[in-house]
DNA sequence: ACTTGACTTGGACAATCGACCAGGACGACC
DNA sequence: GGTCGTCCTGGTCGATTGTCCAAGTCAAGT
């Protein structure tokens, strides 16, 4: 009844499917079955493109990372002027991203919490931050190039704020659905942030020196 | 084998053997037969006090909710000096109990994404949330009659605020371990609460006015 | 046409789960 | 001491799960 696929895109297909239940349903929904249901293959495709269940999961949770990351880089405002605006620009953009995007959201926090249980999914976790910590000092980057400013404290300890606070904003948005209070609150600390910013010596732009 | 007990007390000791488990090992591995044996109590039992799982598990969610309210709501330092040191005060307070129960922590953020997704725990993550955010307030009520303050953003904004700032710091320390760079990042944000702090005007404890 | 290898099918299995029940044990009260 | 209601026991049931497997199907190469 199935075309048949190499097993390369039948994995792939099997990771969106998995993508699907879970954020609809959630990640306890997402059963050897219920995965195969969604594809439309039979029960033994799962197992024929994946060792474990666990192994489905774990791509699927490297699925879900790359692809709030790429979400939340890819559509970045990039005009020049101060740095309030420039942080409110982004913060608009983000959290737009966000909002529209309610089931994957809920999904990487189940993920989290699993991962920090389960110790088949114990690198889950870590590379979801790891990679939002990154993001962030992207993000940073992106400030200082737009408005000129260097950060009056260490980028590390900026871009950790920064996924802590969107993540908070986050979690009270998923259960009250309050997207308004959500957003306001995320600018009043984007206030805060550029606060932070401090003016860039001149010609800092092409100084691509330091690690 | 075991002591007679009026259902009760029974029930509260099941409602502390499902905590124990939990926090120990997971929402998952919260079953009935885990919590009995943990009661040191047979299978029967937990149906004769519940009526379902769910009940056991929404009786859980509660005890938990109010033991994270007490806990920190109890350790409150009250010292009259300035907002700056008040509110280091309580961050250090507060985030030391956060510290020593790294279990019942976790716990709380499963219960909550487990309430998002099953209809049976419906109400448990706002209840959760509707607690802490008034927590938050009277937080901010201890922090306004110790450094006689006021503040310039609304009390309910600024609550919000706090709880998502807590919540995501406490989640990235679940992750990643490094309890030092929570507290300080959470005491940053408190000299960021504390630029939100205007002297209140003379007498302004008893004045209970404005919305 | 036939073989080979990749891919698919759907049933079977043991394990685990929540739920239920018939009966035993215990204490209180008449 | 007998009766009754409360509480406890441990087995059983059906449903769901992950895993495995023997057989079937199809396309490509010889």
């Amino acid at each position: 009844m199935m075309n048949r696929l190499p097993v390369a895109e039948r994995r792939e297909q099997l990771i969106e499917a998995a993508l699907a239940v879970a954020s609809r349903d959630g990640i306890d929904a997402a059963t050897v079955r219920a995965v195969a249901a969604e594809a439309g293959v039979s029960l033994g495709v799962v197992h024929y493109c994946f060792q474990d269940k666990d192994e489905l999961l774990r791509a699927m949770a490297h699925a879900i990372t790359a692809a709030n990351l790429e979400r939340s880089l890819g559509e970045l405002p990039v005009e020049k002027e101060d740095p309030e605006s420039v942080i409110e620009g982004i913060i608009d953009a983000l959290w737009t991203g966000i909002k529209e995007s309610r089931g994957p959201q809920l999904l990487s926090y189940e993920l989290t919490t699993s991962s920090l249980r389960h110790s088949e999914l114990n690198q889950v976790a870590i590379e979801q931050y790891r990679g939002q910590w990154a993001a962030a000092e992207q993000v940073l980057n992106l400030v200082e190039r737009s408005a000129h400013v260097g950060w009056s404290v260490p980028r590390g300890t900026l871009a950790r704020t920064i996924v802590a606070v969107v993540d908070g904003f986050s979690l009270a948005w998923l259960v009250d659905g309050d997207s308004e209070a959500a957003r306001s609150g995320l600018q009043g600390f984007g206030r805060f942030l550029a606060t932070m910013a401090v003016p860039a010596p001149v010609d800092a732009d092409a100084a691509a020196t330091p690690a």
